[in-house]
DNA sequence: TATCCGATGGTAGTTTAAAG
DNA sequence: CTTTAAACTACCATCGGATA
């Protein structure tokens, strides 16, 4: 379930991040990537960077660069090395990693003491961990599946082919709320979580039976469920909400404030489908506040959805916390 | 026969260290 | 300090065997 707007976004990689720092840090570059497009964007079209006079396999920082490197680059930068120095990644250029490699790399990071125990195959992990990229992705990637090995410290995958249980977790010591999200992107942005002083949860895909197993300590903050508003979406809130019932827990789902951004229910890479043979597209009404209801409705009339990453966690957190 | 899978070797690119 | 050379790493195409 993604929209257009993650294929147009300029997504570096590790490579290209490296060699603009070094432009950075020690004015210029080896690194091969002048056959980048945006480093030929900013080469044909700026002063920022040039190839070095008498040697144009040197790339060099222009007048300016410095400015603007730290204004686009320089805490995503560090960010990423202060990372991948603690989990013991070596930040060399060689590692062909993507920023969403590196992010997912975090959240697994994150959670690897719980995804030790639950391991299964490769394709697997590969599909429901880097489910931007498929089940395929691990098992090509090398450097990718090196640091995956290197975070977990294993050699190499299981082959067992059970189901995957497993329960993505960014933590914060007193937190004032859990969220548990469908998809895993706001777990990417884990300032989320020390912004607003709650803990984050992603249940592995379609897998929420792990809730019958919380711990009764985690169970006493307020729940709160931030989801596609599709029918997939809502239809596992309903789920959701009656396993934690049945543990004497209240869970309430994350409205997303106004103005909505609603999206196509045929738009690229959705699959979840209204159900018009039934009302309500067989939802439960009684789970639903009237307000609740009333956006479900038009989305349904109008075959729409709205795609969780598109709300900001912050607003719509603060829109419904109480 | 067609396809899948793992092994293999070549290649491109990076890093490190030595030489200029 | 800059350039060159060697060592390393990851990527990719290919090949042959196994399997359906």
């Amino acid at each position: 379930m993604k929209s257009l707007k993650k294929l147009h976004s300029k997504d570096f990689t590790w490579p290209v991040l490296k060699a603009l720092n070094d432009l950075y840090e020690k004015k210029k570059t080896t690194a091969k990537i002048q056959q980048v497009d945006y480093i030929r964007y900013l080469m044909a079209q700026t002063e920022l960077i040039a190839q070095k006079k008498g040697n144009s396999n040197i790339l060099v920082a222009g007048d300016g660069y410095k400015e603007y490197y730290e204004a686009n680059f320089q805490s995503a930068y560090q960010y990423y090395y202060n990372f991948l120095n603690q989990a013991g990644i070596r930040p060399d250029g060689g590692k062909n990693f993507t920023e969403e490699d590196i992010r997912t790399l975090m959240v697994i990071y994150e959670s690897r003491n719980e995804l030790r125990g639950n391991l299964t195959n490769i394709e697997d992990f590969s599909g429901k961990v880097f489910d931007y990229a498929g089940s395929k992705y691990l098992k090509f990637r090398n450097s990718v599946r090196n640091a995956v090995l290197k975070i977990l410290e294993i050699d190499e995958f299981p082959q067992t082919s059970k189901d995957l249980q497993y329960r993505l977790v960014v933590d914060y010591p007193t937190p004032k709320a859990i969220i548990l999200c469908e998809n895993k992107s706001f777990l990417k942005q884990p300032w989320n979580a020390k912004e607003l002083e709650v803990k984050l949860w992603h249940v592995g895909g379609n897998n929420i039976a792990i809730l019958d197993n919380i711990d009764e300590m985690e169970l006493v903050y307020p729940m709160y469920y931030s989801c596609d508003w599709d029918f997939h979406g809502l239809e596992i809130f309903q789920r959701i909400k009656s396993k934690l019932k049945n543990r004497g827990t209240e869970i309430q789902i994350l409205t997303p404030p106004s103005p909505h951004q609603y999206l196509p229910s045929d738009s690229f890479m959705q699959n979840s489908r209204w159900n018009y043979k039934v009302p309500f597209s067989g939802l439960d009404k009684e789970v639903f506040s009237s307000k609740e209801r009333e956006i479900i409705t038009k989305l349904i009339k109008e075959d729409l959805w709205i795609e969780e990453e598109t709300n900001v966690l912050k607003d719509m957190f603060y829109y419904n916390f109480k």
